[in-house]
DNA sequence: CGATAATTGAGACCTGATCTCACTGAGACG
DNA sequence: CGTCTCAGTGAGATCAGGTCTCAATTATCG
């Protein structure tokens, strides 16, 4: 119950064990960008004994409680990202280089689609890709 | 040297074979989330000896390119889309259902960051994650 | 404290993706 | 022409993440 999103764990009637303790600590002190198996190694080394499968139960349990997302960074792969807020990326097609950026002209927009389309919105991505300085030819 | 991206790569350097004019025109021609098997599946239809291996090799190479793009549409998984334009969906985190949008709030930053980054930017993927209608408990 | 149903870890299993390797065929060159 | 070279290819072996199964454990509630 220490954590920032234990709670809505428990209010959708999940039971809040060690092993849901240990992931979500594990995503909320570790780096943004996790892949699964780094998400395993940082919560094993809370708490050793936990199985990749129920690392795997648990991220599914989180993406569908709108805690955690899943996405895709082309040579990462699958990388998990808290839902909240927004991610916004420069990507290169041809050397995978991923350049963040802050700017973010997406809010209003976030607003209207919530109302017109009875979405409750979490988050967002925006990803641009092309090719990088070194990568133009 | 029919399909819309054949030159792009013979001028860079690379054989237009068969295989991969048949990857293209699947791509081309195709839906425009293909998933790899699906974008196999329809290769093979054009070019039937058509291997596995080669039509990852192509993808790769196509995205190298700039021509080709995946994207992750969480029930799908990795998704292949033409890099050119943009992308938007609204996405349930909980049933996994995708809305796809037309506002775009994205070209002026777009126009910015390639100048300031000195990045040829080729598309974009804009997506929002929260809770749909059915899903918000 | 039990009762009960959810949750768990180990390891088998599956499946998409990658690698290996012998082969092909389109040019380059004499 | 003949021959060399080398990018490209398909078949199939292999690999690696991710999923499933199942018996054991445990959070939660009355
Ligand atoms: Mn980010
Ligand atoms: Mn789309
Ligand atoms: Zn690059
Ligand atoms: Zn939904």
């Amino acid at each position: 119950m220490e954590t920032r999103h234990a709670k809505t764990v428990q209010t959708a009637g999940f039971k809040l064990t060690p092993p849901r303790q240990a992931v979500l600590t594990a995503l909320e002190s570790g780096d943004d960008h996790m892949t699964p198996a780094e998400v395993l190694a940082r919560a094993q080394a809370i708490y050793p004994s936990l199985g990749r499968a129920t690392v795997y139960r648990t991220l599914e349990l989180l993406t569908n409680l709108g805690i955690v997302r899943p996405i895709f960074l082309g040579e990462r792969g699958v990388c998990l990202t808290l839902a909240e807020g927004g991610h916004h990326h420069l990507i290169c097609s041809d050397c995978g280089a991923v350049v963040e950026f802050d700017e973010c002209p997406v809010s209003e927009l976030e607003q209207e689609l919530a109302e017109r389309l009875n979405f409750q919105i979490r988050g967002h991505l925006l990803e641009f890709y092309g090719l990088c300085a070194q990568c133009q030819g």
